[in-house]
DNA sequence: GCCATATCTAAGCAACTTCTGAGAATATAT
DNA sequence: ATATATTCTCAGAAGTTGCTTAGATATGGC
C-alpha cells in the first residue's frame, strides 16, 4: 500500500510524539513532529503532507484553530484528530472545522494505523493512473521529469531523459543504436560519431555509478538493455 | 446540512436497526433497514442510497461479503460498518474490503450520528471545484482575480494571472513551453520569440522574488514547474 | 485622442546541454 | 596470443536554452 506518505504529528507532549512517529516509521512512512500551532503552520507551508495527525490539546492554541487554518487554503489532505476529551461534543465541532476523523487518547497504535491508512486510501483514489516507470529501486517519474533511485533525486537533462524513458519502456528488451538513434534523437543513424555511446555513458555516471546492481548493460553487437540484476 | 439523505440499515437485530432508523429520522434522514445480506443487495440495487450502514454479522452471510458486492459495483457510496466484535484484525479488513469508517457496538447514538455527518459531508464536498488553487504559502484566487503570498495581495495582469493559473492546476508536473502556448495563449507555438521567457519572469518577479522558497522551477530542455520544493 | 498599462519583440549574455573526435579500454574472432 | 572490432571515457568545441533588460506596439479608460 501506499508508503512513503508524509505524515505531520502536531502534539505537545514529547512522548506520545515520539511514540507515533517511531510507530509509523517503522511502517516506513515519513514522519515529521510540530510541537506547537504556531510551529505546526510553518511546517505546512513549506512542505506537502499527505496526512495530518492533530492534537486537539496544544501549548499556543487550540488544534482546531490549526485545522480552520489549514482548510483555510482549502487543501484536501486528510486531519486525523486526536482528543483527550471524549465528549461528543468536541467531536463534533472537529467535524465541523473539517477534520476527516478523530480518536480518542489513550489509543490503540494499531488502531490509529488502520485509520491512517483508510484515509490514505481514500485520497489516493481519486488520483491518476501512475506516471512513473519502475525497474529495481530506479524510478522514472514522468510528471516531474527526474530519476530516482533509492529515493534520491536523479536530475537529468532532456536527452538523457528520453534516452532513459527509451530504455525504461524496453526493460528486459536489447535496444539497438537505430532503434535509439530514431526513438530517440529523431535522425537516421548515419552520423558517424558515436554520441550513443557517449549518452549512454552519461546515463551511466549518474544512475549506475555508486551502486554494485548495475541496471544498463551493453550487449556488444547488438545495443543495450535495462535490466535489474 | 446534507437531510434528506437516503440511508441503508443493514442489520438483523431488530431492536437496533429501529433505534437506529428512529435516531435517524429525527434527524431528517429517510433510512430503510435489510435484515439480511440477500435483502441489503436487493434493496441497493433497486434503489440509490447516500450511505449504507453496515453490520458484519448477518444471518445469511458476512457483512463483508456485502461490501464486497457493492464496491463491485464500483459504486463510492460510503460504508459505515457496524461490529460487535472489536479486534483490530476485523476493523482492518473492513477497511480492505471497502469501508470508509467504522463503529463498535454498542455505540452512542451522537458518535454515529456524527460519523455519518462526516462521511456525507466528504463525498459533497468533492463536487463543487475550489474557488482558489493553493501551493505552500500561495494562493491564486479565482473569483477576485488576484494571488495572494503569506496573506499579502499580489495583483496580476490578465496573462500573467492565466500562466499562473495554468502553473498551479498543473502543480508538481513539468509543462512545457508548447503546453503553455498552446493553453495560455492558445496559439501554435511558432513564433520565434521568447515571450514564455519573459512572462515566467514576470510571475517570478512578483511571486518568488524576496522569499527564500522558490515555487517556479525551470527544467532546462522540458518547461517550467510550479512546486513546493 | 491621450495617457497608462498590458502585451509582445528583440538582443546580449551567461549557463548549460549537446555533440565531436581521439585515445584508452574491453570484447571477440582467428 | 594477437589482431580486429567495438565500446568507453574524457575534454573541449559548438550549439542551444533561458534570463534579463529595454524598448516597440497594442489595448482600454477617461
Amino acid at each position: 500500500m501506499a508508503e512513503n506518505k508524509k505524515i505531520l504529528i502536531v502534539e505537545d507532549e514529547v512522548k506520545v510524539a515520539t511514540f507515533i512517529k517511531k510507530g509509523l516509521q517503522t511502517q516506513s512512512f515519513d514522519a515529521e513532529i510540530a510541537e506547537s500551532g504556531s510551529e505546526a503552520k510553518k511546517l505546512f507551508d513549506e512542505n506537502s503532507f499527505d496526512l495530518i495527525i492533530l492534537d486537539i490539546g496544544l501549548p499556543d492554541m487550540s488544534g482546531l484553530e490549526v485545522c480552520e487554518y489549514i482548510r483555510s487554503k482549502n487543501i484536501k489532505v486528510p486531519i486525523l484528530m486526536l482528543t483527550a476529551l471524549g465528549t461528543v461534543a468536541d467531536k463534533l465541532s472537529g467535524f465541523e472545522v473539517g477534520t476527516d476523523d478523530y480518536m480518542v487518547k489513550p489509543f490503540d497504535f494499531m488502531e490509529l494505523l488502520v485509520r491512517i491508512k483508510a484515509l490514505l486510501k481514500r485520497t489516493n483514489e481519486v488520483e491518476q493512473p501512475s506516471e512513473k516507470l519502475h525497474e529495481a529501486d530506479l524510478e522514472l517519474d514522468l510528471k516531474e521529469k527526474v530519476a530516482r533511485r533509492d529515493d534520491k533525486v536523479i536530475e537529468l537533462t532532456a536527452k538523457e531523459f528520453s534516452l532513459l524513458e527509451y530504455l525504461m519502456i524496453n526493460k528486459g528488451r536489447v535496444v539497438s543504436k537505430v532503434d535509439i538513434a530514431e526513438k530517440v534523437w529523431d535522425i537516421n543513424f548515419d552520423t558517424g560519431t558515436n554520441f550513443i555511446e557517449v549518452y549512454v555513458n552519461y546515463l551511466r555516471n549518474k544512475i549506475d555509478k555508486g551502486f554494485s546492481n548495475k541496471l544498463i548493460h551493453t550487449i556488444v553487437g547488438m545495443g543495450y538493455m535495462l535490466k535489474n540484476k
